[in-house]
DNA sequence: CTGTTAGCGCGTTCAA
DNA sequence: TTGAACGCGCTAACAG
């Protein structure tokens, strides 16, 4: 029972490392500062004391007088999809890199908490917010600024004030996978998306329909379900059952092509490329898979976790899109033609 | 030029909020307080100040005097992987669940970064981190507990004094693998492993050969690369050129076995079941995908995350070692059988 | 129920 | 180079 202390103090404080080595506690401070004038004698005792008593400097604290938490929040749902996970591998990578912890919040589920999570990164002043899925109201977008936050929007077409807005092209990816699939000389053409897709996703929708209007193709448009797999699998099933069977699909994204690839073969006996080509999106560690071998649009989650980055420590203020080209990926799950679509 | 502003206030505070509400800066600090006492007149006056002003509690600056910070830390490399993404994804919906807060560290790369990122936890004040990636050193997690801190070990076999160690029962599996190998009727059995499997991956191992071992049955071990598909795919790819070709195998890791199947399949234009069976381990999402169809062991990410919580929410001191039993998921990659393996 | 006072751990003045 | 004093934004303890 010789223990019974105070029970409220688990930390070990800038204090006791003063007292233990017999100096001032601006001091200890000071040691743990970069650039601050201690003189080698004093330092040295601080350090050897700090390792013994286990001192780490309360970035909690600390972050009181300075400005900056040293915090960047990371807003995602379906944070365990193939994409989304490779995007917060490549964010939270630049971020570390760059001397900034991340604060992840999940955010599957209703709607609403996009909201409390930006709520949420408020309260721990974090120095920016960037968010992979939905769209913040603008009123809380502005009582996010009025707190000093950074605000950057992945994937998002919508507009939005003083934030920045990265994402791949994808209206002219959409016309790029229609060429392609010209190009591969298929006859019947159709676009796989699903029901609850972003206003991202729909923009590939687009530039793919208008380049097909613009060719006077027709397009068997097939919608269903959710983003993934799944929807896939029902989608494929739904179009390879079709009288006019299309030998040509362009899907808005990896997983749904995985699903339209897995139910053309296991369910009707159908091989790409031979007797059916298909495009999908994101370039997920999937795509390079044999049993897949998807022919796709790459985004560069390095580039767009670069770009975040200097968002995030810039102090410009106005609003900034940023459109990144999206690379064309050639595997094999297309017809080989001659010419490479440009 | 008129808003050159102080500049280095752009936060919010409680004062702010009760100037403009004409009361105390205390009652400020009730209102948002759970179970303190302030009158409604003025609880709502403050709330409406707070709404116009846009503040909310600086939850830095409350961590100072409460002992607790909120926020938990998950420290793990590769988290783009299937199964380390899932597990990410349980653990941050649990714990948002109950209130608290998450900071990813990402360790990917060289081992030194579990240290890293174990001080940086340190620094926050975590109240605990739980550990998906490496084993760090005693003498740091000895720091972690002067500081108050709780340490969680997800799917390690090392024992480590004052933590949770949680995972399922790998050896259990592996002869549960071995098991259902045999009444499956195969006659050439083989065991596919990575060269840098961890101390939990090679339990499965163990339990796999043991069983072998005690049944009499010879195995091709066949081991190689980093644990991923394109392991799965060179180690298939070795496995199906042999002269005694096997017909039966265990993958270590779903990953590998997608890409066993896929090394058969596209390779050598040998199916599962049919041609070979193969069992998996982890229950990733491409292991449902009709391409696989694997048959495999599901470690429930969610009673993990649970368990995980719970350790991280008490104050038990004594180490814990929970081993939960995998779950057997029988699907299509394994020649059907009359008698279901125990 | 309210306001005053004190302190959380730290960085930044300002003199010495 | 060092130490004393002050303040960051907040909550807990104590009066009124």
């Amino acid at each position: 029972m010789s223990d019974r202390q105070p029970q409220k103090k688990p930390q070990v404080t800038a204090e006791d490392v003063a007292r233990h080595a017999g100096v001032s506690r601006v001091s200890v401070s000071r040691t743990f500062t970069p650039g601050a004038s201690v003189s080698a004698s004093t330092r040295g005792k601080i350090l050897e004391s700090a390792e013994i008593l286990g001192y780490r400097v309360n970035r909690l604290a600390s972050s009181l007088n300075r400005s900056e938490s040293g915090i960047v929040a990371l807003i995602a749902a379906e944070i365990e999809t193939p994409y989304r996970s490779a995007m917060i591998a490549a964010l939270t990578e630049k971020l570390q890199a760059a001397g900034k912890v991340t604060m992840l919040i999940n955010t599957s589920g209703y709607e609403e908490r996009v909201k409390d999570a930006l709520l949420q990164a408020i309260s721990f002043r974090t120095e920016a917010a960037i968010i992979l899925s939905g769209t913040p109201d603008l009123s809380l977008a502005d009582t996010c600024f009025s707190n000093g936050m950074r605000l950057a929007l992945i994937n998002r077409e919508d507009d939005f004030p003083g934030a920045l807005l990265i994402g791949p092209d994808n209206e002219a990816a959409g016309r790029t996978a229609l060429n392609a699939l010209l190009r591969a000389g298929c006859k019947t053409i159709a676009l796989a998306n699903s029901a609850n897709a972003t206003s991202s996703i729909l923009e590939r929708e687009h530039g793919f329909l208008d380049a097909a209007k613009e060719a006077g193709v027709p397009v068997i448009r097939e919608i269903s379900g959710v983003t993934s797999y799944k929807a896939g699998l029902e989608i494929g099933t739904s179009l390879m059952d079709r009288e006019d069977r299309p030998d040509g699909v362009f899907c808005t994204t990896d997983l749904i092509a995985c699903g339209v690839i897995d139910a053309a073969r296991q369910r009707f006996g159908l091989l790409t490329p031979d007797d059916l080509s298909v495009i999908g999106f994101d370039n997920i560690p999937q795509a390079e898979w044999e049993g897949y071998a998807l022919t796709t649009f790459a985004q560069s989650t390095d580039l767009i976790a670069e770009k975040c980055l200097e968002w995030c420590t810039t102090q410009q203020t106005t609003t900034q899109t940023v459109k990144l080209p999206a690379k064309f990926v050639w595997r094999n799950s297309v017809k080989k033609c001659n010419v490479p679509p440009k």
